[in-house]
DNA sequence: CAGCATCCGCTTTGATACTG
DNA sequence: CAGTATCAAAGCGGATGCTG
């Protein structure tokens, strides 16, 4: 990217992490850890072979990101942020925020993939009975399920099938994403094709209050 | 811009202010409230006419800004951030502290507006000493005074000449910044440009205290 | 003068194919 | 797996011209 040639902070930035795709690739890097060129160009549909390359460059050459040779067993180069590039976080959360009300318009041909999902989760969800039992929930969505773990006041939430969960809740992501926000109730939900098995309990222990300015429908 | 095509809140708020510009724009009209067409274009020097008028209508269909027919005496059209636009506010926050540190290269034809100098000054300043009595202090710097009022523990920064300044401090914006965020001490600051008339108490009552990972040298 | 629209050369991106 | 090579299309930067 041209700089925009401004000594100002967020100009600066811009010079940085402004480009196409460059932030998403910061992203991946933060919802998945390390990752090899492979995972990182399947989180990011549509990216072309030659960007993602010229990206990661600069992106090594600006300290954000640091190239790393796997070890005998795994033989493979990984990508991991550094410091610096960690300390995007609070950007890429923000960002996160601000955008949450678009996310209830699901364009059609939208990819889907659940490591995006669960990032807004965890920043929408807190365990609301801090005292109950540990249970753990289940999200059929996306490519892969969600596993959630209230517990203790937080949540927990992995990636991954849950080998005994104590409720199933399965639907499209934009249905998921509405009902555990708390736009929606469960009959709602239910009438956008969302399912649920389990004691209603666990999943109102989980659901969002309703809050300002992040809407989807 | 293209859309990137994820159900993912971050890669949807791209869709929306990634483009090249965009976030530049918003800056301008939270630092600087409602501007005219022409008052835009001078705080973002290098823009191609042509692209501030695609940015512009491309913001106000996105609901961030909105046109605003000036009244009477005035006779210009405004442009104003909406209060989805002003939502934007933390997550350029969080950028201009991220880029702080890069404050530090100042790039030898880095364009310099007094306004943005403001902005990080407010993100980064604290009045140390809230029992004194209120004072001001002059900065001259970039392309116009700014001055700084501590008073009761906070700093009110506006642009313009104080009347009756009880300090001032002049100097090349590098220089002020890196001594009123704490990274260099007078002594050092004046090595490099700066000269301060005053109570050295007024300016210790304002520089911040040195902070981790926010270095201009 | 404020607020654009048009034109043109250049750079960046996107899509696909190919390689160590 | 981790890229490079190629090329068409889109976007950007700069200059200029138009309209109230």
């Amino acid at each position: 990217m041209k700089t925009y040639g401004e000594y100002c902070s967020i100009a600066k930035s811009l010079d940085v992490v402004g480009d196409r795709w460059t932030l998403l690739i910061v992203r991946e890097l933060i919802l998945r850890g390390a990752c090899r060129y492979t995972d990182l160009r399947n989180g990011l549909p549509g990216i072309a072979s030659n960007l993602l390359a010229d990206r990661l460059r600069d992106l090594e050459a600006a300290g954000l990101v640091a190239k790393e040779e796997a070890p005998p067993p795994i033989a493979t180069t990984l990508f991991r942020l550094t410091s610096r590039g960690e300390e995007l976080r609070p950007v890429l959360e923000e960002l996160m925020r601000w955008g949450m009300p678009l996310m209830s318009e699901e364009g059609p041909a939208d990819a889907v993939r659940s490591h995006w999902i669960a990032g807004a989760l965890e920043l929408g969800l807190s365990d609301r009975h801090p005292e109950d039992a540990p249970v753990s929930l289940e999200l059929q969505t996306g490519h892969e399920p969600i596993v959630l773990k209230p517990h203790d006041g937080t949540i927990d939430i992995e990636l991954g099938s849950a080998e005994h969960p104590d409720a199933i809740l399965s639907g499209p992501p934009k249905a998921i994403l509405g009902l555990l926000l708390g736009f929606v109730d469960l009959p709602e939900a239910e009438a956008t094709g969302v399912t649920y098995q389990g004691d209603h309990g666990i999943l109102a222990r989980v659901v969002a209050q309703k809050a300002p300015s992040a809407a989807p429908s």
